[in-house]
DNA sequence: TCGTGCACTCTTGTCTGACAATCTAAGGAC
DNA sequence: GTCCTTAGATTGTCAGACAAGAGTGCACGA
């Protein structure tokens, strides 16, 4: 972590700017699993008040990206496998009802779509960090195309965690980009032939991949410090 | 809203007791929907600080029991139908889940078997805010039994609304205790009998009952607006 | 030598007071 | 009557401070 850090001036309140950046460090790896944060060291080193990144850190523990208890100091989270199941089991309950949803008016939302398009490109160029994002905005475009407001909310709150496990594994990772794009492509599929049931089964698929695929990487990163 | 009010002590944090007091003020309809709650208001007449307020707002708005957007004051929603029915299909969403899964390892949870009883009671004395408090309790305890915590903390981003809009609907509420009554017994039968689908189902069934008795309060209380 | 307990430090929770930026609403000009 | 300006109200952010809880290491005793 850089002793000095400047912050974008495009969200409007300071809060948001500063919650924004975190999140961006975490999410991609830059800011480790298990670091430490403590409110002050973060407002010096963005030189906001202490105030400001408390509430920042707030937000961050609200969608799992940090985890904090009284008086104790946010931790960058650590998820074992039982959390990993957890999470992509509560991903799996709303990216279906969403895509059950989707398929029901037989639309394809645009920006899901324009996300696959992303992946494409970012797997070619061999951009994992780009993949990454893509691949969340993939789903949560899939999500949001619902129009459901506290449906997204709900998946917002989980899909920092994703987001978090994938980043902080990336460099471990095998990339299978085609598959992923296949399996995108089939929910996409079902949706735009308006069966429900496909969709979801073509999600459930997808996801159960993705859960193994990172479940493996986090076993091979935990034996790679065994083997120390 | 008096002009004084006292905290329990309860709770280790400030924060924490004053959000918990605001909470149940606004679930059961004593500040009413449309009510402004400015920072200063809630701080003086809790005799804490402004910040303290603040976050407990945050809290507050975090959870839906009230919204908020920057440099204006938080305000107690109203929910319009379109809302509630937004509302039903996440809950519907997440406890349908639950219950499936619960079904699955063919265990009633026992804290729902309590909330049942409880609701039981409440109805008998006419206890309206108890019957809501126990059904809300119900429904908690199906989600919690789980034990997933991220469907857990998904759930909690929506019950709270549906909190408030039962509650702030009271007193129009044509109460139909012994018909709640079966339709959770019917849940929980389901569950017993380790039938997903079944309990899914029955679960479907009164939740859209549920959303039908609250749109057509709804309906009734915005008549009698019109009728003034 | 090892374990227990105390004191110290770090960190967070909360407070007071303040200023700037923004929103709301009232009042005046056309 | 409508629009614009201006004043008040409200929130965002800041600085500095103190108390309370959690963690750590050292000294002391067994």
């Amino acid at each position: 972590m850089s002793t000095e850090a400047r912050l974008e001036l495009g969200p409007s309140s300071l809060t948001d700017a500063l919650y924004e950046s975190v999140r961006k460090r975490i999410v991609n790896g830059e800011i480790p699993q298990g670091e430490k944060l403590t409110e002050v060291r973060l407002a010096t080193e963005y030189n906001v008040a202490r105030p400001t990144a408390k509430a920042a850190l707030e937000r961050l523990t609200a969608l799992g990206l940090l985890r904090r208890t009284a008086h104790k100091t946010a931790v960058v989270p650590v998820l074992d496998q039982a959390e990993i199941r957890d999470l992509f089991f509560s991903r799996m309950t709303i990216e279906k009802a969403a895509v059950s949803a989707l398929a029901a008016t037989g639309e394809v939302p645009v920006d899901a779509a324009r996300a696959q398009v992303a992946i494409e490109y970012a797997a070619r160029d061999r951009l994992f960090e780009n993949q990454v994002e893509a691949d969340i905005a993939f789903h949560t475009a899939l999500v949001a195309a619902v129009g459901s407001r506290r449906l997204s909310r709900m998946h917002e709150l989980i899909i920092g965690e994703v987001h978090l496990t994938m980043g902080q594994y990336q460099a471990h990772r095998k990339a299978a980009p085609t598959t992923v794009a296949e399996e995108h492509a089939a929910i996409l599929k079902a949706i735009e032939d308006g069966n429900p049931d496909a969709a979801a089964d073509h999600l459930a698929y997808h996801l159960e991949q993705a859960q193994g695929r990172l479940l493996t990487t986090l076993q091979q990163a935990s034996d790679e410090v065994v083997a120390q």
